[in-house]
DNA sequence: GCGACAG
DNA sequence: ATCTTGTCGC
């Protein structure tokens, strides 16, 4: 895989979207990861000066246990812009996955994945560029539609935008809000919400994105 | 023109 | 994202 960043960050948001349509068409929503023993999660949380702090934390499939942890620190280079979250936080990511012993089998992206406006969230940029296989699992809704979703844990419902299926919004606690899980890169969108399930034990987010935000944080 | 808008 | 105490509910 490859790790560099082989573009440039410092760009307008013009050629941002033009860089996630030209990228988009490589992003593959089909099950093509291997059999999963490492999950990772990963966050990114921004200091004062200006600095992002990208946080990565890779557990052992299916126990949830930590094996590994690291975080890496990057000057912001980009504003946040609705539909361009990629572009602030990418650069940080990579940083931290380039100090990663063990590289995971799966990442779960603490943003949309397909689930996006030209079909290219942070989740589809990120697994693009790594070539590793990701879930975008986010906290709100960016674009689509949906019909109300069941209380009880694991029940879902499609989100659609221009009358296509773009991802899921899960329940992952009942009676709790739910979350927008989506195909990021080498995975199917049925098979993404039994791992982000496989992943949720008695919160609402995956385990794998919990440890990641602790670390980005604090 | 008027809202909506991942983190 | 980040600024922040108490409070409602299981």
């Amino acid at each position: 895989m490859n790790l560099s960043p082989p573009h440039p960050w410092k760009v307008t948001t013009a050629r941002a979207r033009e860089i996630q349509c030209e990228l988009s068409n490589r992003v593959i929503r089909k099950d093509r990861l291997p059999a999963v023993q490492f999950v990772a999660g990963m966050d990114v949380g921004f200091e004062d000066n200006g600095t992002a702090r990208a946080a990565v934390a890779v557990l052992r499939f299916p126990e949830l246990t930590i094996h590994e942890t690291v975080i890496a620190r990057r000057k912001v280079a980009f504003p946040y812009v609705p539909g361009l979250l990629s572009f602030r936080e990418i650069p940080a990511v990579m940083a931290a996955f380039r100090r990663l012993q063990q590289m995971p089998d799966l990442v779960l992206c603490d943003g949309q994945g397909y689930a996006h406006p030209r079909r290219f969230g942070l989740a589809c940029h990120f697994g693009v560029l790594t070539g590793l296989p990701a879930i975008g699992v986010a906290k709100s809704r960016l674009i689509g539609k949906h019909q109300p979703v069941p209380k009880l844990k694991g029940r879902w419902r499609q989100l659609i935008d221009d009358d296509e299926v773009i991802g899921a919004v899960l329940r992952t606690r009942s009676g709790v809000q739910p979350v927008y899980v989506s195909s990021g890169h080498r995975i199917s969108l049925p098979t993404a919400i039994e791992y982000v399930l496989a992943c949720c034990t008695k919160y609402r987010l995956p385990e794998t994105t919990r440890a990641a935000h602790k670390l980005a944080s604090g």
